[in-house]
DNA sequence: GTGAAAGCGCTAACAC
DNA sequence: GTGTTAGCGCTTTCAC
């Protein structure tokens, strides 16, 4: 009998003939579905391994309506400059991790939201691929446009990090505000009295958080909230040194500075070791994300660690959840961060 | 008339129905076939408008045999140092611009060489999914087991810098070699002699012609190869540290220092910096890549420009390429980096 | 426990 | 130029 057909292409036809059963017996094999005679089984098995046979996921995806494909979407780092190489990076590896153990696989979309046509983009990879849901991640997903677009199309919908709860919708986020106020007060706790912070990108809700947890850290500590400690940053590296620059020009300029993110604390950094700033010694500097980048500057970046990676393997399986188990599922969860105490941050001087 | 049905499920039946015709001639419309008359094919557009009709990619894969994806395999960046996020992001990037002019989608698929099953993962991947073609990153490009394996399938490959040509195969590549000749008789025209070379990974072939370029360089303007200025790395920054220390604290040091990558040349940096040497006055420092932290650190990192979004777009359209047109395609296909000249390189000391 | 038959929505040959 | 007829390889009723 020949068995190893030229090119690969065993159907669940070839496997039910060699196995002497239905087609039907076979797919409930392949689909682990009850009511099968284990020697029917066995038998089955046996052939599949023979033919080297696996199934073709256009044919199943088309019979079953459900595509085994989970979207992930995100603002298209070409095009700006907001979301790191690494960041998106940790959301795939997350989303993967989830979609391998149940043999899903990842559609990367990444779009532009300056795009005039971006919703007919998205409504078109929507219904063409049919994707089985769709992570959102921020700041996408606190645009009300887009999330209007997407739900629009019926297909699951898990926000990540959109700044904001809404009860309807699925969501993962982290505690950034909680945790800032923790880094601040950490801070406070070294004994500075004059922290400043360096906003982050507008359009980013989530990021926004982090600056109302910085105020309230200060309130924890009796501080008081100086406006002239605040500057505006957009989550670039030379939007850090140059706030940077600002705050430490000023005649009784910060103790301690905190960034609402890595790259521009590491600005903040290059620009003291230009002032001839010793850090921490003269000043302590604190960021937030944790990016590679943290831990190779010297000194070593003080930070707060964002799960970004277990973040996206939740959302992922809550849209499997969602689509498989009919079970209640909790729509909104939390996944804290976490500080990351290293070398730029010390007691204050003097 | 009900045109906007509930939910998005136009099929091509309802567009032929509509526009009172067959759906072979809607088919015709939709793939841009010739043979249609312009009435007939204004009145299916306007069909095709009216009911928000999309093809069913499943149904159209299934019939015509052909998936619209293309796979990107890469080191998963997650097991191991070697792939930059950086890196892994360009790679997407080009492949994503290419796929977008022609509708194609792409289907990520980190994965680890190590990893004892990933000869079945990969099969059971390409066959289940069936991409139109696979491109290979480095270094697994130049893994000859897993190379074999996609090509078992029957699957189109492109490999991405495998360090060597081949006749039989896709490839396209940077000038790692030349370049890396054109860098050192760079820094010699600025007067080093004592020109030293951090080499890269050892499983990385494409990167060990950089190490053959250096050497070339150093023939071509005269100078003496002396093993004492070469010290092992392995992409790592920490490598790059530890390389810098050991070239550095040499009684006779080099007065420039060429690394295979910019996160070792970074590492160098900051090694000279901490030695209380000012670059480019007291060492020169040199990288490969152009990675965005190239840019940022300060001094500006002098390196190589690799063009990866251009090769990840050149290896999508061979692959795009073999599968419509029946046409001779140039099978190897050079990329050239390109020098940055920036603030860290200068005229040798003295 | 198992199987027969009818699609899923499209493309491909070939007839008209 | 256009339509008819078969499938592609699977899942899904529902009957046995």
């Amino acid at each position: 009998m020949k068995v190893s057909q030229s090119k690969s292409k065993a159907t669940i036809n070839d496997v039910a003939e060699l196995a002497g059963v239905s087609i039907k017996t076979v797919s409930r094999v392949v689909n682990n579905e009850p009511n099968v005679r284990e020697s029917t089984r066995e038998k089955i098995e046996s052939a599949i391994a023979r033919l080297n046979y696996r199934p073709n996921l256009s044919a199943r995806n088309l019979a079953s309506q459900r595509s085994h494909l989970i979207g992930l979407l995100y603002d298209d780092p070409a095009t700006y400059e907001l979301p790191s190489a690494g960041y998106i990076i940790e959301l795939q590896e997350g989303v993967l991790n989830a979609c391998k153990l149940v043999k899903y696989d990842l559609l990367i979309h990444p779009c532009n939201y300056r795009d005039e046509n971006l919703d007919e983009e998205l409504t078109s990879m929507i219904e063409q691929r049919r994707p089985l849901g769709i992570i959102l991640a921020a700041p996408l997903s606190n645009m009300p446009g887009i999330v209007k677009t997407i739900e629009d199309t019926g297909t699951p919908l898990v926000r990540l990090s959109p700044g904001e709860r809404c009860a309807d919708k699925l969501t993962v986020a982290t505690n950034d505000q909680e945790i800032c106020a923790e880094m601040t007060r950490y801070l406070a706790s070294l004994g500075h009295r004059r922290i400043a912070f360096i906003t982050g990108h507008q359009g980013h809700k989530a990021v926004g958080k982090r600056f109302e947890g910085y105020r309230d850290g200060l309130i924890n500590t009796g501080l008081n909230f100086s406006e002239q400690l605040v500057v505006e940053g957009d989550n670039s590296f030379g939007s850090g040194r140059h706030a940077a620059r600002q705050l430490l020009k000023n005649s009784n300029p910060p103790t301690a500075i905190f960034a609402a993110n890595d790259d521009m604390a590491v600005g903040v950094l290059l620009v003291a070791a230009q002032l001839g700033l010793k850090v921490p010694e003269d000043l302590s500097v604190a960021g937030f994300d944790d990016i590679a980048l943290a831990r190779q500057v010297s000194p070593a970046l003080t930070t707060i660690r964002q799960p970004l990676v277990r973040m996206a393997e939740h959302a992922t399986q809550m849209l499997i959840r969602e689509n498989t188990s009919g079970d209640e599922i909790q729509n909104y969860e939390i996944i804290p961060g976490k500080l990351q105490i290293r070398e730029s941050t010390g007691p204050v001087p003097g």
